[in-house]
DNA sequence: CTACTTCTGTCCGCCAGCGTACAGACCTCC
DNA sequence: GGAGGTCTGTACGCTGGCGGACAGAAGTAG
């Protein structure tokens, strides 16, 4: 698919182009479009959070780690909401690491902007809200996944949820990288990927796994795929 | 330890406790104290949050079920929080079912109540804003202390949450309970609670774990015991 | 006291995933 | 083209936890 160069005034982000027009023109010359590149980090957990990130294209993840030093991924973040909820909250630190999973890019806005922004009841306000009630569902369910369902089908849900915020089908990423997301084994991953490889729904190359047959990693994923985006089509739809 | 009858006028809840006395005051005849009794469920996946709850003592339990039956606990609020964050956020359902674990009692409050009184920048606000960073924090933590961490450490875990919500060192719970809690076999709950038992620091009823010593149980819970705790302090004491 | 239910302890074989290790494949840079 | 780093495939033995089952213990109702 070519790349067609984004006129400045639409946004992709699902939360600020559900903004009211008027809205949306106001807030726009508070944010920048800015490209988030592979592996940049957008939050320490020691830093402060300055900025917030609308992500447009692009995923964005919620990383914690262990004392021994293993880490695992604890939430996603893309076009459908925003880095820096806590932000909202008048929170200026948290202890999760924010890393760019696949590249793409966000409006960026400053902390302050946004804290004044969400203070009264505005629309901006009232849609965050809405994302972080589907945001607590979405990790909710990954505490529930995490518990219950296994590697392989946890490794298919970690590809469908890339491929929706990619424009590409092919996720960069090591296995090792996979395995530190999902909390497992580099060799568990590799193993698990195998059978979908052989089955013809993944490619492969070094540092790139390439999605083949979407239905395929469908048919192999846990529920809790499908759980999250009804949730999140539920909040962002305006229903109560 | 003898139960004393609580004074109605001061409130155990650390939000509620936690606001300006006048505003206390203010909100307090909207309040209604009751009690909240073992295995009562506060809301269900698919009814409407009428009311929120503010436990002064006891456990809520927010609990997921996937498609196959099994079940799972993803969060749980006790004095330190709320029942019913989503009203805050305009939300009235939400697939997850609310359910006492540890009787005790709590502030009772009509959701549009809440709702009202939460719209503009109040105290109640801010604090409840604070107490939902940490409600993140703890369910990130137990998302990744459920792909990272064995069942023992994550059964004393549980233990000591629940202590630290009771005024009883005893929790009324059987171990098929406790498994759907922790999202594993019954045998295998009672299979990690025998080397404790062995050691000393539980002891054993039908249907009743009572922990002798508490300090045991902390040397082997993983450290999201402390993270989550901590966490909590951190917001509750008004550091950004 | 008896009958019945429910809860707990235990045991079996089994398998997913772990830790570790090593060799070959791939990429990059010189 | 070659050297060196990095990524991937695979293998081996081990263990934690599973599914399933059953017997005995502890309550409960009659």
């Amino acid at each position: 698919m070519a790349r067609q160069p984004e006129p400045q005034r639409t946004v992709q982000n699902r939360i600020l182009a559900a903004l009211p027009p008027r809205e949306l023109e106001r807030l726009l010359p508070r944010m920048q479009r800015v490209p988030i590149k592979l592996h940049q980090v957008v939050h320490e957990p020691v830093g402060l959070f300055t900025e917030v990130y609308f992500p447009e294209e692009g995923l964005i993840s919620v990383v914690t780690s262990m004392d021994d030093g293993s880490t695992i991924e604890v939430a996603t973040v893309g076009n459908e909401g925003l880095a820096g909820l806590p932000v909202l909250m008048g929170i200026e630190k948290v202890p999760q690491r924010y890393l760019v999973q696949i590249e793409g890019q966000a409006m960026r806005m400053r902390a302050d902007t946004l804290w004044q922004e969400t203070r009264e009841d505005t629309p901006l306000r009232r849609l965050l809200m809405r994302y972080q009630t589907a945001f607590f569902s979405q990790i909710m369910q990954s505490v529930a996944c995490n518990g219950l369902h296994n590697i392989q089908q946890r490794c298919c849900l970690w590809l469908l949820r890339c491929l929706d915020r990619s424009r590409s089908s092919e996720v960069v990423i090591t296995h090792e990288f996979l395995g530190q997301m999902l909390g497992v084994r580099r060799a568990s991953v590799t193993e698990v990927l195998k059978p979908l490889h052989a089955k013809g729904w993944i490619g492969h190359r070094r540092g790139v796994v390439s999605v083949l047959d979407r239905q395929g990693l469908e048919r192999v994923t846990c529920e809790c795929y499908q759980v999250v985006r009804n949730e999140f089509d539920r909040m962002l739809s305006g229903a109560v």
